[in-house]
This record gives structure tokens, sequence and C-alpha cells, in this order.
DNA sequence: ATGGTTTTTACTGCGTC
DNA sequence: GACGCGGTAAAAACCAT
């Protein structure tokens, strides 16, 4: 398998990204603190960004605080911000304009009815470039989710790619009508990340999800069925490098803990069991064997799993191990 | 909803440092 | 005595039906 961790991934360019590059003259020359890539400043998303691993250094970068100088306390209440509050329950966090429907001027007056229909025409267009307009803008909106929430995971630019993938086929098919842009959003991150053998567990999506943990499993069964999407269940290995690094452990408990998954494999034992409890319990076997020894809670602790799932699972790969060597 | 399976929780006993 | 570990029973979560 290759080693994920190591490697480059193009990147392929959507035409989207590719004039928002354009946009972005003004570059800055600091680089990734990740990886050590340039950094560009996508004015468009208020975001800067490193080119290379796409983790996002900052965001919303627009200042929210008071405009002018303030000289005390009644001041700086009064020179807040102007103009009506960001929200975002509206896909355009309630920027658009609106034509209200009293036919009426500034003043209160009514208007004459020549007036009147052409705020009736007005009010037709206005309306229909902001739906138009709306798909789009519900797409960046998720695309900004989902990038947010993958580079909070660690997660590569090939699964951000992916996950908008998906993201706009649900959209295409109508899929997003009673269920929240958040909760698609990062069912199809999660899917993505599946699919790209760099799963991530429910529980890691929903920390840095703004929906709740059965929202999101809903909404990805849903969209896996409703678009046909393919995907098998997760490869214990894949948790492998992760836990490894993350207890500081050396690439000989990896080849170990490899091995016997493998094994585990070969015999069927793994069928139905948690794949991150497997990957849990061969890091654990793999640590003894190795007499780099980690402890139980230890990798329960990485692994998000319970210590007694680890001992079951590793007793149940121990005995796989000496079947094997049977063989 | 239901039943079967897996995981978690909570608790207990044992050996070691 | 605290800690790591193993085991158990009952509760909870999960999944297909």
């Amino acid at each position: 398998m290759t080693d994920t961790t190591t490697r480059r991934y193009t990147r392929e360019r959507t035409d989207e990204e590719t004039e928002a590059e354009e946009e972005s003259t003004a570059e800055e020359h600091a680089v990734c603190p990740e990886c050590g890539g340039n950094l560009a400043t996508d004015t468009e998303h208020g975001e800067t960004v490193c080119e290379d691993c796409g983790l996002v250094v900052e965001e919303d970068e627009i200042d929210p605080g008071p405009e002018w100088r303030a000289f005390d306390s009644r001041e700086k209440d009064e020179k807040s911000r102007v103009g009506a509050p960001t929200t975002n329950m509206m896909h355009d966090k309630g920027l658009s304009t609106n034509i209200g429907w009293q036919d009426k001027d500034a003043y209160g007056n009514t208007l004459s009815s020549r007036q009147r229909e052409k705020m009736q025409r007005l009010r037709t267009w206005n309306e229909r470039f902001r739906t138009r307009d709306s798909k789009e803008r519900n797409l960046k909106q998720a695309l900004g989710e989902i990038d947010r929430m993958a580079s909070a995971l660690g997660l590569p630019e090939n699964v951000r790619e992916t996950a908008s993938v998906i993201y706009r086929r649900a959209l295409e098919e109508d899929l997003l009508p009673g269920r929240s842009i958040e909760g698609v959003a990062t069912a199809s991150l999660y899917a993505a990340a599946r699919k790209a053998g760099t799963p991530r567990s429910l529980d890691e999506l929903t920390k840095v999800s703004r929906v709740d943990k059965d929202e999101i499993a809903r909404t990805y069964r849903y969209i896996v069925r409703q678009l046909n999407l393919e995907i098998q269940p997760a490869d214990p290995e894949s948790y492998v490098p992760r836990f490894t690094s993350d207890l500081g452990l050396s690439e000989e408990v990896e080849r170990r803990a490899r091995q016997l998954l493998d094994n585990a494999k070969q015999q069927g034992v793994h069928s139905g069991k948690s794949p991150v409890g497997l990957a849990a319990a061969a890091v654990y076997a793999a640590s003894l064997l190795t007499n780099e020894k980690v402890t139980q809670s230890e990798v329960s602790e990485v692994a998000n799993i319970s210590e007694v799932t680890i001992r079951n699972r590793y007793h149940e790969l121990l005995e796989a191990e000496e079947n094997a060597v049977g063989l």
C-alpha cells in the first residue's frame, strides 16, 4: 500500500480555483507552518491557504470589530460596525438586496401605478438572480465548510476534491431540501475520507462539524444510497500509521501491526468487527511483540476505543497469528 | 419495533513496582 | 497504594429485518 504520509498529491484545478488564484495577485511570502509550501491569499473566501497541503492558515479576515476609534465605553457602543448583523442562517449571510413589498417610497408615500409596475418588475428580477445564485452560494459555503473541516482533521487535498465532487452531485440531484448544508457537507467529507483510504471516525467528524453525530450518519447513509457511492468498510490498516505516530512508535511496530492484520484478514477473523478496534489491538499487540510497550489505555486513548475491545481483539489477533504459523 | 451482534461501562481480582 | 492487565456481567449502541 502507498504511504499516505509522504505521498504528494498533484492537484487537479477546477476552473473556479484557477480563476480565484488569478484574482489574488498579492501573494504573501509567508510559508505554511505545516508543510513549508507557499501561502496564497484567497480574497474571495477571506482565507489564507497553503497551496501545497491546503491548510487554512487564516479564515474570515473580515474585521467584525468597531469601525472607528472609541474614547469611552459609551462611544464604543455607538460606533460599532454599521449595518445589519450577518447571519449564517441565510445562504448569503443576509447581505443581499431585498425589495420591500409595500409599494411605498422612502417617506411612506404610495407610489404611482407606473412606479408600482416598475417595482414589481425589479422584484421579479432581483428574485431570479438571487435564487439562481443561491445554488452557487450554497456550494461556496459548503465547500468552505468542507475545507475548514478537512484541514482541522489533517485530510489531504485529494479528499477535499472528492468531497466537493460528492457535494456537487448531491446538490445536482436535489438531495439538499430538508437537509442542512452543514450536514451534507460533513457527510460528503466523511464519505470522501473513507473512499480515499484515510478514514476518520464519525466521532472525529462530529468534533469539527457543527452538526451532531446522528445527523451526519443519517445524511451519510442517505447520500451514499442516493448517489450509489460504493464505499467498502474501512480497512483497519489505514488507521495503523496514524495510531503509531500518535503514540510515537517506530516503523517496526507499524510493520508488525500490519502483518498481524493481514493474518487476521486471511482467516476472516475480522468480519463484523469494528476496523478501528482491530487496528488499535494490532498496534497494541505489535508494541508488545517489539518491546516498545504502550499501555492499553494509551492506545484506547488515541483510537477512541475501549480497553475491553482492545483486549478482545488482540487475543483474537494473537490466536490468528498462532494458527497462521501452524499452516 | 425486534432480535442478534458488537462495544462500552463498571466492577473485581491479581501481580508488580 | 497506584498501576497495568485480564475477565465478567449488564447496559448501550448498532444493524438488518
